[in-house]
RNA sequence: GCGCCUGUAGCUCAGUCGGAUAGAGCACUCGCCUUCUAAGCGAGUUGUCGCAGGUUCGAUUCCUGCCAGGCGCACCA
């Protein structure tokens, strides 16, 4: 993917090395070189603000600076002109051919167009949702289920191996008492206090029973444990089955049940005494985290010989570095801030680099409005909206697209009324929009058999403002997408979709793509038909890391 | 008390590495469909970037303090 800002820096940082050689300059090359597209276009289609950085140093006046590099600068073919302006910014201004180019890349690379490589070689564990296998998944897990599995997307994209993970949280108490609430419910006895409640426990019982009509007649011990049972697996794939229709696919489903039996917590334990960081006080076992930034230490096994969940979660870090992972990305409810540090001193414990080995990325909260009002109540679960039933109101690319447009550090508000829109206040309607669009044209394009393939294709012919700006646009998307990855932050593909949506409509609406009535057929028609097939390529491309459809029709 | 997050237009919010005149959508005013999807496009109006200092050529962005809001601080899971 080597593109025109690849190219430029590289000049830039080559001119530097030659003014330094000269003793125009002093000091070193930077390996960073700023270079940005300029919001205003008479600042041209890159600019660098290069020069004011490098002025300190060398004692001079910044615009001094920058004319030592124009004429470097100007040496490209792919370079039209080179302008200093205000107090030492280097604009510069590619020739109109050269950039249209990028219509040829995008067409070859296809669906490659976006990937990078700056993650290649690592693997990333990706954890996310995690809920307890006693209930339907609600709000808070339907933020991580899209932004995770775009995120999930995002980072295959920068070239990193990821795994996706959901760690079922199958042992403790709420498990007993989750057992205890199905079975009350299957004898129509009033369920335990703390309990599970909601219409879906009565849905488990009946099913229970309906599998296995025998399980009444079971000893009261037996009993229980086979009510739990049956009821987690029940729950556990009607939570699969929502995900997937969700579009969220896990590689992995990680029962923390199965650290305890295969002996990973103990390993754990070992490790860690090891690396000399546990102590007993009261007849507890410790791990000393407060030598890593927590804010007190943690139990790992309580006085009474039971174990933690504490101690579940060092296992299981441990358990998946041992398992190859470079980097485990941990994704939180906002509920959960307060695990970050004891997480960071888990790492740190286990002798791994907290800065590098570990990543924890907290949600805050999502609320749904209706109608005005905030909407809290759930058939199903009896208390939260269900992840189903955000689905069965907006659907699946609605719902996606919706909460992986914001970043995850800030509460979000979804309003319903916005989503079932299909204006141009709904941003999903709008990206898809005009991937219709485009396909339209193409069909009817494609209808009245103008040359269209890459062999027709003069990038000359694309010379006007809307071709430039566009062009620009579909120039980024690569970076866009290196940024989500290395930020983690998968909102930004939406948002660049939405600006790329709007430049193609201001296009459309100045750029007549085919011929009129009998009008005779051009190169000028086939060059915009291709720079059409690549935008609807970036489209595809970029909706494709969303999890969210790109439809031909609307 | 300690910790995490947030504070940008009337509303909902973007704005990585500090850059030029801080941006979208909605709302409001006005234009644009007898030929490619008007679910669209164009033009106009809207700001003490919470407050106060600091760092520097330059701060919405980085640092410190304060104010306001949200959330969390178990030998629960």
């Amino acid at each position: 993917m080597s593109s025109h800002s690849d190219l430029l820096v590289a000049q830039i940082q080559g001119a530097i090395a030659r003014a330094i050689e000269r003793g125009d300059l002093i000091g070193s090359v930077p390996a960073n070189i700023p270079l940005e597209r300029p919001k205003n276009r008479d600042h041209g289609d890159y600019a660098s603000s290069i020069a004011l950085q490098l002025a300190k140093l060398a004692g001079k006046n910044s615009r001094e600076v920058a004319e030592l590099l124009k004429k470097d600068l100007e040496e490209l073919p792919e370079v039209a002109t080179v302008e200093i302006a205000g107090p030492g910014f280097i604009n510069i201004t590619l020739n109109r051919a050269s950039q249209a180019d990028l219509v040829r890349t995008i067409l070859n690379a296809e669906s490659g167009y976006g990937q990078g490589s700056a993650l290649a070689g690592v693997k990333i564990n990706l954890e996310f949702i995690s809920a307890n296998p006693t209930g339907p998944l609600h709000l808070g897990h339907t933020r991580w289920a899209a932004v995770g599995d775009a995120l999930g997307r995002v980072l295959s994209a920068a070239g990193a191996t990821v795994t996706r993970e959901f760690y079922i949280n199958d042992r403790g108490n709420q498990m007993d008492l989750f057992g205890q609430s199905v079975q009350a419910a299957a004898f129509g006895e009033a369920i335990p206090k703390d309990g599970y409640k909601g219409e879906y426990i009565i849905d488990l019982a009946k099913s229970v029973v309906a599998q296995n009509p025998k399980i009444t007649d079971l000893p009261a011990s037996e009993r229980l444990i086979a009510f739990r049972e049956s009821a987690y697996q029940l729950q556990l794939r009607d939570q699969q089955r929502v995900l997937e229709t969700f579009r969220t696919n896990f590689d992995t489903w990680f029962s923390e049940r199965s650290l305890h039996d295969g002996g990973s917590v103990e390993h754990g334990l070992d490790k860690l005494r090891k690396q000399g960081h546990v102590f007993e006080v009261d007849g507890a076992t410790w791990l000393r985290t407060t030598d890593f930034g927590d804010d007190k230490d943690r139990v790992l096994v309580k006085a009474n010989g039971d174990l933690t969940y504490f101690s579940s979660d060092t296992a299981y870090y441990i358990n998946k570095r041992e398992r190859g992972f470079d980097i485990c990305i941990y994704m939180l409810g906002a509920d959960h801030h307060g695990y970050i540090h004891r997480l960071k001193a888990i790492s740190a414990c286990a002798g791994d680099n907290p800065e590098y080995n570990i990543e924890i990325l907290i949600g805050q909260l999502v609320k749904i409005m209706e109608g005005g009002e905030e909407v809290k109540l759930s058939k199903r679960a009896g208390t939260i909206i269900t992840l189903e039933e955000l689905v069965e109101k907006v659907g699946v690319d609605a719902a996606r697209y919706t909460l992986i447009r914001y970043p995850v550090d800030t509460p979000m508000v979804m309003d319903i009324d916005v989503l079932k829109r299909n204006t141009n206040e709904n941003p999903v309607y709008y990206v898809q929009y005009a991937h219709a669009r485009i396909a339209a044209v193409l069909r009817n394009a494609a209808e009245l058999k103008i040359p269209s393939g890459l062999e027709n294709f003069d990038p000359a012919q694309l010379n006007h403002d809307r071709e430039n700006k566009l062009l620009g646009s579909l120039a980024e998307f690569p970076r866009v997408v290196a940024g989500a990855a290395e930020l983690r932050e998968p909102h930004r593909v939406a948002r660049y979709l939405e600006e790329l949506a709007g430049v193609y409509h201001g296009f459309y609406a100045d750029c007549r793509v085919l011929p009129m009535g009998d009008e005779p057929i051009t190169s000028l028609h086939s060059a915009r038909i291709n720079l059409c097939a690549a935008t609807l390529q970036v489209l595809k491309n970029g909706l494709e890391l969303l999890g969210v459809n790109a439809p031909e029709r609307m």
